[in-house]
DNA sequence: AGCTACAAACCTATCACTAGGTAGGTGTCT
DNA sequence: AGACACCTACCTAGTGATAGGTTTGTAGCT
């Protein structure tokens, strides 16, 4: 594998279980077999690295979005699909998504990671209104208030499902924190 | 003010807004104005000033719920006075609740304050759970389904909506995100 | 009151270690 | 030759933690 890949994939993996603050280039330097300082040829700062991972896992993550919108399943059938993601994000309590780590360690980021991280949330809320919009045509959610007030809630319920997940190691709890979603999809 | 209650809030402050790995003994000793090594005849190790932290924490959070208990308001005012805590938590946008923060970075935290931690989530979820069972009998609160999914959706809920505060430090989306929530009370 | 004993609180100085980062060199491929 | 990927070797600025000394207050005894 490529050997930029091969740091990204690290970098992330390490944000995603530890957090930004708490990996170095040093763990990095381990996981892929190549000396700390050369980790500086492929990424000399430290935030060029945490820019690079932040854009490539929004990438997917959009991707994945997009692929669910042209499912042309009803609304609850992608938003199930949605919860599955944070869910399978978790990796059995062991593991993050990248923006649920990274906004809690947003002090150590630069800015233009900030800006990322930010566009992140955004991004997903526009993407959740147009599924709560559909669910009024379509009826398949049940309950369904406004849609802005709908996505940003559904929001935070992931990313907070997460982190309790994540705290006690126990990927059990993030269902149990979404059941209450759930059981409005038909 | 004695020295020891100044680090204790120094040292929830720097968790709260920087994360339990972004703040060192030297910014302490700054803030309190005694010297670094001097920190450690109060706290030996950083581990026991975190317990100290969220000992303190959990102490002061539950004392508050259970005066929300205790004051006879209806299901629909005693979960508005838990958002309301929350909310106050975020300090515009600058801080988290200190469990949101711990959760966030739990990789670093020694086992005994990590079983504080889940206590604290288990706990929560538990009063919720009262809130809940309330509402099913005075019926101030609209849809509501089974106490336990519930009170675990909404400690969800509030982490994330304060995450997702904090990333923007922006304290508005606090309030966006837990609308939903808050329109179901009356 | 005056002396002794002790402990809490804080100090200086230093430890071993890790952080991110840099300079300059070597080998390899086109 | 020149670009690329990677190396050794090193730097500065921190990290949490420790050893050992000084100040200050307080309790007990004569």
């Amino acid at each position: 594998m490529n050997t930029r890949t091969a740091l990204l994939n690290s970098a992330e993996t390490a944000c995603r279980s530890k957090g930004y603050d708490a990996f170095s280039y040093a763990d990095l330097s381990e996981a892929v077999g190549i000396r700390k300082a050369s980790i500086h040829h492929h990424f000399p700062k430290k935030s060029d690295l945490a820019l690079a991972v932040i854009d490539r896992y929004s990438e997917t993550f959009f991707a994945n979005l997009k692929s669910i919108s042209a499912s042309q399943g009803t609304a609850a059938e992608q938003l199930a699909a949605y919860v599955a993601i944070y869910k399978s994000a978790l990796r059995e309590g062991e593991s993050l998504c990248l923006c649920v780590a990274f906004s809690a360690g947003r002090n150590s980021l630069s800015a233009n990671v900030l800006a990322r991280l930010n566009a992140f949330h955004a991004d997903s809320v526009t993407w959740l209104m147009d599924v709560f919009r559909k669910a009024h045509k379509d009826g398949s959610i049940s309950m369904v208030q406004a849609p802005d007030i709908e996505a940003s809630a559904v929001l935070a319920q992931m990313e907070g499902a997460q982190l309790i997940a994540r705290a006690a190691g126990d990927a059990k709890l993030f269902d149990i924190s979404t059941q209450a979603l759930r059981d409005r999809l038909s």
